[in-house]
DNA sequence: TCTGGGGTCCTAGGACCC
DNA sequence: TCTGGGGTCCTAGGACCC
């Protein structure tokens, strides 16, 4: 018996809740995004693999989608029937014998199992989770949390996959590095101009070199992840959130300053609510502008004492977009509150995320 | 072509103190 | 008169993920 991560992923997630409901439309292209309306400001949630063969992508504005499939099915995002469906999911995942699930969002999680027969293991999932929702999942193994996540992708759909320290320069060697988890097109780039292509140019990178460039953290994590290496602990303690936020992009560009101001105070109440909850109150105010075209800002403020007040957070808001604000129309608004640590901080009390840098490897 | 909404973490640089 | 080195706190900004 050995241990083992396992990355469960469920195949089109949003997309295949929907098609449970609306069994007809199973075949053709379905988009879920926004209200639905592909006139509006939104982006595509999730495609159906038949919308994606026409180049339909998660993240998407909803008008270009419709541009590339005008006979797809737009449906709207119906959040809570995820939620219910995702708790589905993970209680079956906790359902299997011996197995700790680290919930990484609504349609995936880390499995953690001892076995000498990982691939029965992952099919027994997939077998499980079929008969509870309904759904398809794909599941990627591996000897390290990044190579079980990667390893996923290599499974889609209903597949299984595994990636370990014996075969990861195979698999992964000649890649560009953005095909890493947690290397985005701007580290790609930058890796680029030190004369890093590949995972396996990162691997080898000269790690004094990689934190002059990115830093003493992160510098080094970068070389771990070209290599493979994270931590392979799965860990279920409950994650303590840090923030909570609403922000809305405005279907017409706001100006009027009664109009923001109402807006601003809509959005602290909503985030009251959300750290009322969660039992701790809001120490510092964070405010996002997008102002029109597409230029965002973000500001923050630590304030002089807690609160679960929503007008000294919505006052706090405002005060900072006043000291930004030159008459251009905004299309989005966004308040956070971050919250006050629980006692000794988090460290000492919440599992760090799955993709920490500091997490040992 | 026109870009959502929910998050997390790291780094740089200035202010301030000793 | 000009000036160090270390530490902490704070804000702004960048990057990434689902």
């Amino acid at each position: 018996m050995s241990p083992w991560v396992l990355h469960v992923d469920l195949d089109q997630f949003i997309a295949a809740v929907e098609l449970l409901r609306r069994p007809e439309l199973r075949g053709r292209p379905v988009i879920v995004g926004g209200r639905g309306d592909p006139t509006e400001r939104a982006v595509v949630s999730t495609a159906s693999y038949e919308a994606r063969e026409f180049g339909v992508r998660s993240g998407m504005p909803l008008k270009v989608a419709v541009r590339k499939c005008p006979e797809a099915v737009l449906l709207p995002v119906d959040a809570p029937l995820y939620e219910a469906a995702s708790q589905q999911v993970m209680d079956t995942l906790r359902a299997q014998p011996g197995a700790v699930v680290e919930v990484l969002g609504w349609d995936e999680a880390f499995v953690g199992v001892d076995t000498d027969d990982p691939e029965a293991c992952a099919r027994r999932i997939q077998a499980d989770v079929l008969a509870a929702t309904d759904l398809h999942c794909s599941v990627g193994i591996g000897d390290t949390k990044i190579r079980a996540k990667i390893a996923t992708d290599f499974g889609k759909p209903q597949g299984v996959f595994r990636l370990t320290r014996d075969n990861w320069f195979e698999v992964m060697g000649e890649r560009p590095t953005t095909a890493l988890w947690g290397v985005g097109s701007r580290i790609g780039a930058r890796l680029a101009g030190l004369g890093v292509e590949t995972v396996r140019d990162l691997a080898a990178a000269d790690p004094d070199r990689l934190a002059a460039e990115f830093g003493p953290s992160m510098g080094p994590y970068y070389g771990r992840l070209g290599r493979g290496v994270s931590s392979a602990t799965v860990d279920d303690t409950p994650y303590i959130p840090r923030a909570h936020g609403r922000e809305v992009t405005y279907q017409q560009n706001l100006s009027d300053p009664a109009e923001i101001a109402t807006a601003i105070g809509s959005l602290a109440e909503q985030v009251v609510k959300d750290i009322a909850a969660e039992g701790r109150p809001c120490m510092r105010v964070h405010l996002k502008v997008r102002f029109a075209p597409f230029f965002t800002v973000a500001r923050s403020r630590k304030l002089a004492e807690p609160t679960y007040d929503p007008g000294l957070i919505g006052d706090t808001a405002l005060d900072l977009l006043r000291a930004l604000h030159d008459d251009r129309p905004i299309r989005l608004l966004g308040v956070r509150a971050e919250m006050v640590p629980p006692e000794g901080g988090y460290d000492d009390q919440t599992r760090r995320t799955a993709r920490d840098p500091r997490a040992a490897g």
